[in-house]
DNA sequence: TTGCACATACCAACTAGTATGTATACATTT
DNA sequence: AAATGTATACATACTAGTTGGTATGTGCAA
């Protein structure tokens, strides 16, 4: 076991515990008990609780929500088919668990946007990268005729996200698969109203 | 000052607590020293911290949030109208420290779904009676020729819910009141599209 | 022999909840 | 009308358990 592994073991855990417990409900004792370490190992990878929330979301949370939206920047094919495509996959591989635990940056952003700066704009940053990405996506859409002349597509792209933050919120609280479905389904055929 | 004034004072302040720091960081110390009061007069009127959230639900939350909606059931006028006219006023409403803070709802819904079943059951009977009332508002809309027929009423009552809250939430990270009102904007042109 | 990667033991501060006391209003009895 | 009982509406003082964080020690590889 190297000590790259141990660190990227702890975050896993954490990433999981914030997931369920939310970041105030994480309990760093809890999640070193289940790793089988120690708090000297957990205090010598990171110096605070906020540190570690922080790394979970620049190195857990950011990379693998902004991985879809940067590829929109080199992807060929028709921006509004694009978005989705992501959304329909986003549905088709949620467990039920993913929906009774919610969106994990959607969670943080309802906690911790207005306790601690730090978060919000770290989480910001991520948020705005998906806004910012499906933004120039529709955008170029726009310029080749694939979508609507005199579409605001950031305001467009914002709206995605919202929509999409929402369906997992209406989801959790119902406890409900089809529930998501359902509203991701009244998403997409918002985005169709965009289309040439 | 009387007994009811003292009990509605503590749930009163327990609910501005709650939606700022979230039902794990509320701390009873700090609202009781707020108030002015001490442990004694609180668990006079509330027999744990459980029952406190979800007196706050029951006795704030709910009526709150299901005013406009029950109101529906005897309203004159397209519903179309009558939602956009609820949503628009949401927006219109909204000052900097409501999206700061975020939907008290929503935020309650994200935080303790997954930890407390008690109180996600009680948030869904508040999320699932706005839905509930959206739903029969347009299925009399569709019977008098005023709403698309075919619609999916109850999709489209449970989407107009989901953006709502996704409008909060993105608005929140962004801690954008202008955010705010873009999402709700694209929420009232995606209503329209089920217009008759 | 120096520094990294941990382990062990410990603590101060906090936090929900409790046990107990008391002042006051109101009803009941005498 | 006076005395007595009783329930309400708190206040005070305290505790047991938790929690983030620290101080210090140790094995080992380079």
């Amino acid at each position: 076991m190297n000590a790259t592994d141990t660190r990227e073991r702890i975050l896993g855990r954490m990433f999981q515990d914030i997931h369920k417990n939310g970041f105030q409900g994480l309990r760093a004792d809890r999640v070193i008990a289940d790793l089988g370490i120690t708090k000297g190992a957990l205090y010598h990878y990171f110096p605070s609780k906020d540190a570690i929330g922080l790394a979970v979301i620049a190195e857990i949370i950011e990379p693998s929500y902004l991985a879809f939206f940067r590829s929109l920047e080199q992807a060929k094919g028709h921006p509004i088919d694009l978005l989705k495509a992501h959304l329909q996959e986003l549905a088709d591989k949620a467990s039920p668990d993913d929906i009774y635990l919610g969106c994990p940056l959607n969670n943080l952003v309802q906690e911790m946007s207005p306790l601690n700066e730090d978060f919000r704009q770290r989480l910001k940053v991520v948020m705005d990268g998906m806004i910012h990405y499906s933004t120039r996506a529709l955008e170029r859409g726009v310029a080749q005729g694939q979508v609507k002349a005199g579409t605001d597509c950031a305001a467009v792209a914002s709206f995605m996200v919202a929509g999409m933050e929402g369906a997992y919120g209406v989801a959790k609280v119902q406890k409900s698969l089809s529930s998501f479905h359902r509203n991701i389904q009244q998403l997409l055929n918002y985005l169709e109203m965009f289309r040439a």
